[in-house]
Parts: structure tokens; C-alpha cells; sequence
DNA sequence: GTATTATGAATGAACG
DNA sequence: CGTTCATTCATAATAC
């Protein structure tokens, strides 16, 4: 409705601005030309808002855990503007010595430690390396699932009772999907700064094309509606 | 800005066309203006570019990976022509705007949720993707727990400490409570200065097809390196 | 250097 | 409401 400049003014494009004496070509632009000139401006605006939305919500799934209490992680987990790293996420891997422990408790028979179990058991492997009770907690249900699912793997069917506490059965192995597309991130804010150089060096930057503005944001202009 | 044709630049913002025995007052824009536009509109095409790409890569991996565990329907392209499919059973995994959403109204304070509350919940996420009113109930159930052991976690503070001269990461606390983990955006809007008025009544408009956006300017020239 | 495995971490759902 | 289970994902570790 207001991207269309129908001759008023008759044309609009180029303008013949008289001076005194002599002719002085101008570029000018109407009211309606400027304001679809805003109007596509806002639209990139919008957009780029909502992608950036987007991204962030994306992201925050996975990033909601944006440091952990790594003590091997040496990098803070949010450093400065300057560099790029903004996850850097690195999972605690326990030493042997605190492997051993934990699996000298395991196989204690306790299965799920209480939580005041926890503590002392953190407290204790911490004596070994940087260590969180969270860390011992994951381990512990991850070594009981993992020790589930090899007992489901092996006996599907089977009235076998007993099971061998080192049973190993390569029979199974499981089709681990391993996608991993976070490796390359193709975005990179910082470079897209100001990319726009090489339009600089043009002198003749201003074609009489300049009327293409309205055809990308004034796709339909009429019958948009029904009725 | 962009709207507000000033004389900066020693163009000359208004400039007056002689008419026939009259004076027509017409906006100008100088070259500078011009490039200066121009680069904005470059800008946004290049933000808005990169952020596609983005976001087709972080999506890309949740379309691939399960199939399709993004909506959590039937339309799993990879299920063979046998019939027998691979129990598309797979629990819910909230979209990354449900779970914006979601953590939206978790940060409000207003923890559990009437059953009432989880019926519009429910509704307002069911525009996002797939979903039912016992998602909404366990993961508020799930995050309120979640939130409590954090604090359990934190609040037994044993006064005893048996090193500290030797312990070089005294911070063991976890940045996770914070919301809103992206607190820096590096995509610099702020250079763009676009006052975008009222764009964000029309909603979501994010058409694949507005990739033409970025032939606006310069569609002739940089044909890539390709070629 | 790439592909595979092992396993820590995250989380939706279920149990009590 | 708190705890636990089952499943999945990402990554260190490792094999090739």
C-alpha cells in the first residue's frame, strides 16, 4: 500500500534539480521510496531477530551448562568477546585411582549410594584428583545401567540366573549413531561484522535499479487479502 | 534513522526541485547516504545468510539423527518399506521454543503449575510442536526437583575444611541456576541502528524463500569464488 | 587424521 | 514431592 510510487511526482527516479545556470543531476528518492526503503530495512531486522532467537533457544538446551565445576578446565567457561570459544565443555574423566575406588564400591554391593554416601565418597576421591559429587553420582548410576543393560543383552531369553559379575559378550554391539554435526559451526558472528567492504570501492554505486527494493518487499502488492 | 534525511555529509537532505512556477520539495539522498544504507541492507543480508546457515546446521542433527525427534510424529522417512518400524516410541524432547517457553514461565516464580495452568501450557507449546499435558506436568515436575538438589547440594556446608592453601578452584558452584545463559550476543545490532517500529506484531514470518534477501544489492557482482 | 568405542552427562518418564 | 530408571547425546579415549 505504500510501496508503490505511482507517478506521483510523475517517475520520482532520477530528479533534475536546476541550479542557477546549470543542471545538477540528483538522485532522489519520494516519501513512498524512503519508506520502503525502511520497511525492507525492518524486515531484515525482523529477521535477523528471529533467527537470532532461534539460535539462542536452540543453543540453550545445550549450552544450559555453560561450566561446569571442571577442575581440569583451566579456560573459564565464558571468555571474553575476543575469543571464540564461548562452550567449552569438558567432562570430568576420572583418574585410575579414583576409578578404582568407585568400582571397589561398586562392588560393595550398594548400589545407589545415599546421597550422605555421596558426600563421603566425593570427599574421599577428591583426595585423587578434582572431583564433584555429581561426578560420583553420574558415575554410579551409569556403571548400574550399563551393568543392567549388559545383563538384559545377554540373557534376552534365556532362564539364566547367574550371572558372571566379569561377563563380557561382544555378541551385541549397538549401531551407535555417531552424528556429530556440532563440530563445524558454520556461524561466525564476529567475521560478519562488516563484510560489506568490497561495495565500498565502487564509485557508481547507485544504479537506476534502485527500484528493485520495492520488488523484494513488495512482492503482492495487490489482492492480498481476500474479499 | 535511515528515515531522517539530514544534511550530513554536505549533500544536503532536502533539496528543491523547480517546477514550472513552482517550488516541489522532494528528499535527496546523497551518495553517502546511499552507501551508508547500502551497507546496512549488506549487513543485515549477510547476518541473516549466516544465521540461516546456522541454523540449518543445528538443525540439521536433530533431523537426521532419530528421524524425527523434533516433532515426535509418524512421518519418519526412515522407516522401511517392510513395515515393521523401529518403535518411534521416543520420549518427548521439547523444541527449543517449547523449552524457552517453558523455562519462561518456570522463571516466574509460579512453580507446579494449576492443572488448569498445564492445560494452557500445554496449548500454547502444542503451536511449537508436539505435545500433552503430562510433558508440560513432568518436566516442571522434573525441573523443580532438579532445582532442589542443586540447592541440596550446596546448602550443607560443612565449616570443616581440610585444604584450602593447595585447592586452586575454590568456586565449585554451578552456573547453571543462572538463567538466561546467553548473556553476550555477539551479533552487533546496535551498528545497524534500525528502529524496526513495529515489526513484531506480524509474528513469525520466517519464510525459507526470503534467501532472495540477499540478492538485493549486490545480485550482479562477487559471484563467489566458484568459477 | 579419521572412525569407533567407552563413558560422563542430561533428561523425560516412572516409581513410591 | 523426592528419588530412581531408562534412554540418548557428546566427548574423552582409543583403534585404525
Amino acid at each position: 500500500e505504500l510501496g508503490e510510487e505511482r507517478g506521483e511526482g510523475g517517475g520520482g527516479g532520477e530528479g533534475e534539480a536546476m541550479g542557477e545556470g546549470g543542471v545538477l543531476y540528483v538522485k532522489v528518492m519520494t516519501d513512498e521510496q524512503m519508506e520502503v526503503l525502511r520497511k525492507q530495512i525492518s524486515i531484515y531486522a525482523t529477521i535477523c531477530e528471529q533467527l537470532v532467537e532461534m539460535h539462542k533457544a536452540v543453543m540453550a538446551q545445550r549450552d544450559s551448562i555453560a561450566g561446569m565445576r571442571l577442575g581440569n578446565l583451566y579456560c573459564d567457561p565464558l571468555m571474553t568477546p575476543g575469543g571464540h570459544k564461548i562452550t567449552a565443555r569438558q567432562r570430568w574423566t576420572p583418574t585410575p585411582m579414583q576409578l578404582q575406588i568407585l568400582e571397589s564400591i561398586f562392588d560393595q554391593g550398594n548400589g545407589t549410594p545415599s546421597k550422605q554416601k555421596i558426600k563421603e565418597i566425593t570427599l574421599e576421591l577428591s583426595q585423587h584428583g578434582q572431583i564433584s559429587e555429581t561426578n560420583v553420582y553420574n558415575w554410579f548410576q551409569n556403571r548400574r545401567a550399563r551393568s543392567k543393560r549388559k545383563q538384559t543383552a545377554v540373557l534376552p531369553n534365556n532362564t539364566e540366573s547367574e550371572i558372571e559379575a566379569d561377563d563380557e559378550s561382544p555378541t551385541e554391539k549397538k549401531p551407535k549413531a555417531t552424528n556429530s554435526p556440532y563440530k563445524n559451526m558454520p556461524l561466525r558472528m564476529d567475521d560478519l561484522s562488516i563484510p560489506c567492504t568490497e561495495m565500498n570501492s565502487e564509485g557508481r554505486h547507485l544504479e537506476p535499479e534502485t527500484n528493485r527494493i520495492q520488488g523484494i518487499y513488495a512482492s503482492d502488492n495487490s489482492s492480498k487479502s481476500s474479499g
